[in-house]
DNA sequence: AGACTTGTTGGCACTGCGCCAACAAGAGGG
DNA sequence: CCCTCTTGTTGGCGCAGTGCCAACAAGTCT
């Protein structure tokens, strides 16, 4: 599992080591929840001496908050489908675009993405909630530019947000429970989005107001 | 904040010493994460030695896990509506009906409730996963009575769970953030649901198979 | 009132965390 | 090539929180 500890108390530069703390710590926080990963284990999977740990990320939760930002901003921000190249597209077709884009994104880290976030212990912590509103703002935003709509008005946002609970929720039953095949899970997220995008026009030409 | 300590040393039956502690100790997990609960609090909030909650709870995670059920479990199981006068109703009005019911009785408990179940509602520990999953059937279940679906279908069940998940992050947009009112957190919901039923329906007849 | 049941207590041993003073790896000047 | 200075790195200390358990005593039964 672990080799005799390549080198201990070799020197390197401080990007290098936290980098490579980092990488190590996420490994085992995409494997146990929070509380199950002591920072022994993390300094010891990393061949470091405990302090190190602390040393870099002052505190256990500052080393897990760092992880949890890049597991929630990665998929949102990998390989975004150029905004210029849909003049043309329909609507339909920009939702199942939409759809498939999400899907693909998150399929490869899908299931060290639940253990993450999971988090048994942190969960509510203010910073961790800021975290998560953060991304899944930004995916409502690309969301909605993908889709044409208005990404600077809240409620519309705040109904892709609400959407992005479903998107998350659908995953889980397709990659942890198996009870949806991808195919089905595309098609209810299509069918859904559509709807989403119905309301959400309905509520901005109807009531007309921001 | 708290008495001055009602009667130490003072015996009381198992059942409610046992209610006591979990009242208590429910009020603090509620508004604090559990890493920031300690036990000591607890029994101190019950004015109770701290040896007790282990001995009623086994383990500081046992009371957890069972308040998480009740958390769960409670909106759930208070008042559904009753199946049998639901013949002659409309697809359209019953849609409406689910959802106020959801929004009912969600609502006096929401604020808690979010604190307890963590903000990305995926928990990883097992034992904590399988009362969520639960809890989420139950409730998938209860829809799906509700619209007059199938609820032995497991793909259905899949579905209205995933939705379940787009109902609670939109009341978290209504009631946390207010970034939604009411109104449209119940018409957003209530053209979703519409959606998920027209999914399911059209999987169930078209592709035929269970 | 005495003895017994059992709810309750408080301290012990252990684990994991954050801190910090001392250490030494490696670069640079003489 | 050696000495020095910077700073990445170490390991142990004190503290907090947990689970356990043997002693204790409240209340009951005879």
């Amino acid at each position: 599992m672990s080799l005799p500890d390549v080198e201990r108390g070799r020197r390197l530069p401080p990007d290098e080591r936290r980098e490579q703390i980092l990488r190590c710590a996420s490994e085992l926080f995409a494997a146990r929840p929070y509380t199950e990963v002591s920072v022994s284990e993390i300094a010891r999977t990393a061949g470091v001496a405990r302090g190190l740990v602390n040393h870099y990320f002052g505190d256990k939760r500052g080393i897990y908050l760092e992880i949890l930002r890049r597991a929630v901003l990665l998929p949102v921000l990998e390989d975004a489908v150029p905004a210029g190249q849909l003049d043309g597209v329909p609507l339909e077709r920009r939702v199942e675009l939409a759809v498939s884009w999400f899907l693909d994104s998150v399929e490869p880290h899908a299931a060290s993405y639940f253990t993450i976030l999971g988090a048994g212990g942190v969960a509510e912590d203010p910073e961790v909630a800021r975290i998560l509103d953060e991304g899944d703002d930004l995916a409502a935003r690309r969301t909605l530019e993908l889709l044409g709509l208005d990404a600077e008005r809240s409620t519309s946002r705040a109904a892709v947000r609400a959407y992005g609970g479903m998107a998350k929720a659908t995953v889980r039953e397709w990659v942890r429970t198996g009870a949806l095949t991808r195919e089905q899970a595309h098609a209810l997220l299509r069918d859904v989005l559509m709807a989403v995008v119905a309301t959400i026009e309905a509520e901005a030409s109807g009531h007309g107001s921001r």
